[in-house]
DNA sequence: GGCGGAGGTCGATGGCATCCACGGCCTGTA
DNA sequence: TACAGGCCGTGGATGCCATCGACCTCCGCC
């Protein structure tokens, strides 16, 4: 991971799309070297996959919530955790410190919807109590945030 | 947005970097056809962008927490957004419904970083408190779902 | 029936991904 | 110092891909 490494991954972060040759001209290498360097950080897991970013609303996911979980003492977390990752409106799962064991951000279509998955989380075995906050809308998500080089 | 159109935003979403020839291939057209259509989604808004999904630990963005954000009720919220927006940890930023108006989803190297971040926040005009859960780990993120025909 | 547009296929061409052989530099060792 | 080996890069070759233009086909509408 040096200094080319790291714009690398700032370019791709920024746009995944990237051919390698253009890649190469950013940051002055030959289109097989970064093709290698690539290769590495992908397989080293820094880069764990690409991805489109999709307008939720566009594809039906309009309403965005963002639930805490509150555990039962005798569940184990790992329990739980396998269970949430049953649920595709599950989009992220955090594992938090604090009274709510989880907290997860979730994507459905309607309110109705969302009313469903709630009373689904709450009957999960292991859960004691949700706490449900509704984003009523993002103003960004996922922005690629500016990397230092480790000498900062 | 037809079903092809939905299988190429869901095939682009779980690998942003696959070739319109193997698109085409996916959905049984050809690649001229693709490329039309794909550029349809991207000009219509419907596609944002191509994301590299970076492991946060590996580029030194080892700590996660999300704040809940109270604002002062003198304040406009879009004159606090603005200045939430220059804020370059702040990764994700919903308004929500409730008593915290903003909730940030936050990614800094160490705790020491987050804490210098929560007090330059408290002192940022227009927010009245700040409330801080920390991420031990994350589950998963930003989880593709599949996505449900529209007759569904 | 004839027309026009949307959306598709096909074929061609230039650029890109990717493989391979080769070379330079840094480092540890005699 | 001289040298050997590994790492990382370059350059050239080759086949696939992106992308353009021409044309085709279907469908709704006049």
């Amino acid at each position: 991971m040096d200094a080319i490494d790291l714009r690398l991954v700032e370019l791709l972060r920024t746009n995944a799309r990237l051919s390698f040759a253009e890649l190469a001209r950013q940051v002055g290498l030959s289109a097989p070297a970064v093709h290698e360097r690539v290769g590495k950080l992908e397989s080293s897991g820094v880069i764990r996959g690409y991805r489109a970013d999709v307008d939720p609303d566009a594809v039906g996911l309009g309403v965005t919530a963002l639930i805490g979980v509150v555990e039962e003492s005798t569940t184990d977390a790992d329990d739980l955790q396998a269970l949430l990752k049953e649920l595709p409106e599950i989009e992220s799962c955090y594992f938090m410190a604090g009274v709510e064991s989880f907290l997860l951000t979730v994507r459905v279509g309607t309110i109705a919807e969302l009313e469903r998955l709630i009373v689904r989380l709450n009957r999960t075995p292991g859960v004691a109590s949700t706490r449900t906050g509704i984003a009523l809308s993002a103003k960004w998500e996922n922005r690629p945030r500016p990397l230092t080089p480790p000498t900062a």
